[in-house]
DNA sequence: CCGTTGCCTTGACTTATGTCAAAAAGGAGT
DNA sequence: ACTCCTTTTTGACATAAGTCAAGGCAACGG
């Protein structure tokens, strides 16, 4: 287990704030742990309060009635995730679950309001992380409606390799079942399309690893892709 | 023309701060004429401020390579936009272009951050602001990617009479044009589901103008939503 | 009153993607 | 190596929604 204060130190939430303040921040952090594929919290759920994830992995997504799924974002180490409704006030907006064992640092409302009431600098990074997480929806409703799959798939891939400081490979961090529902699509759909990627030569699957074989093509296929 | 303290006095982003602190925003506040369809910012622009409408109604879009745009938000009066930049600075991540003429308030970055780093008031607002956004781009995303059409329409109609405090009726503010890109989709495909709505008595449609004759079917519709 | 212009609608057609069902491929544990 | 179970792939098919092209309709100015 790591210690509380190496996390909070590290977290960009928290980043540039000096160390007196890092200690008052920790002494509102409560330390929660969760198995694999545990459900932290529902859409509609009352919020009273917000997580960072100190270890493992976790999912936000819907649910449509039909059962379908749409992942919104996977965050890992040093991300804050369910902060919404902390300052607008509401209920979750989505549901919370973990795909890994995990290790969570769970801050309750109140006491983090007033911290941030009273630390110009840490509300500025917040009013940062929550202007990043606007610029990914965007780019997330964008790719859902003015892009097809194989686009969104591209884009992902070479979003990927960017992620993992590869020039052209990347290890996909999760099941191809949720990539699918993190691309809006299902995992027959996907499954296709890599194949079909692959037969291009754009890229050569095996299992999780993937080779981009052409990455010209790649971002031409993200920005103005037809595949075929 | 409106004064600018009546208008930066009902803004939501100022709502309940002291009178002195109106004085200091207005300050810094530009204004800003517009015709109508005039371009007031384009993806990748560096920000220097953002903006608050005082009158009229501004789009914020994207368009594909091939043409086709998406809008992820119309704004009228007292809505600000463009803030996302000013935090994670960076450029624009989408065009904002008036529908209509339009007089808009500029505030220009460094002053306006400086502003909200001397008060908390302003930055919880903001912060509020931002999360309301974040909500919105949730229910976008999931109406993208788990509705059908016919879905995202009736979850519009519904949202638009509860906007508009109107038992059963509603009055587009925007061209149908406009509202498919907002639905993510194009005018042929919203002008047969309207059709199709129309001929199984869930609405009556008349130009701008639409009679929810059936709300709970709308309801369900926009839920679970075939059309037929 | 009539033609122009922009917006909306309709029709015929194509295509991307979802559905359903089954087979194949992997992994974990015995 | 074998079994069990999950994930992934394949195939045949259905369908929502996009494309292209033409026609209608209303608003506006001459």
């Amino acid at each position: 287990m790591n210690k509380i204060i190496d996390i909070i130190s590290q977290a960009p939430l928290f980043t540039g704030l000096p160390e007196d303040q890092l200690n008052e921040i920790k002494q509102i952090a409560i330390d929660k742990f969760y198995d694999k594929d545990k459900t932290i919290f529902l859409e509609g759920d009352d919020c009273n309060g917000f997580y960072i994830v100190a270890a493992g992995k976790v999912k936000i997504y819907k649910v449509s009635f039909e059962g379908k799924e749409q992942i919104f974002h996977i965050y890992g180490p040093g991300n804050p995730f369910g902060e919404v409704p902390v300052f607008s006030g509401q209920k979750f907006p989505a549901n919370a679950q973990t795909i890994l064992k995990s290790h969570l640092l769970f801050f309750p409302r109140s006491a983090f309001v007033d911290l941030i009431s009273n630390n110009p600098s840490l509300s500025l990074n917040m009013l940062a992380i929550l202007s990043m997480r606007l610029r990914q929806f965007t780019v997330q409703i964008e790719n859902l409606s003015l892009k097809e799959v194989p686009g969104r798939l591209a884009s992902y891939l070479l979003y990927l390799a960017n992620e993992q400081e590869q020039e052209d490979f990347v290890a996909l961090n999760i099941s191809k079942g949720q990539l699918a529902s993190l691309l809006g699509t299902i995992p027959e759909t996907l499954s296709r399309i890599l194949a079909k990627m692959n037969n291009q030569n754009l890229i050569e699957v095996s299992g999780r690893d993937i080779k981009l074989l052409d990455r010209i093509g790649l971002e031409e296929l993200s920005e103005h892709g037809k595949l075929q």
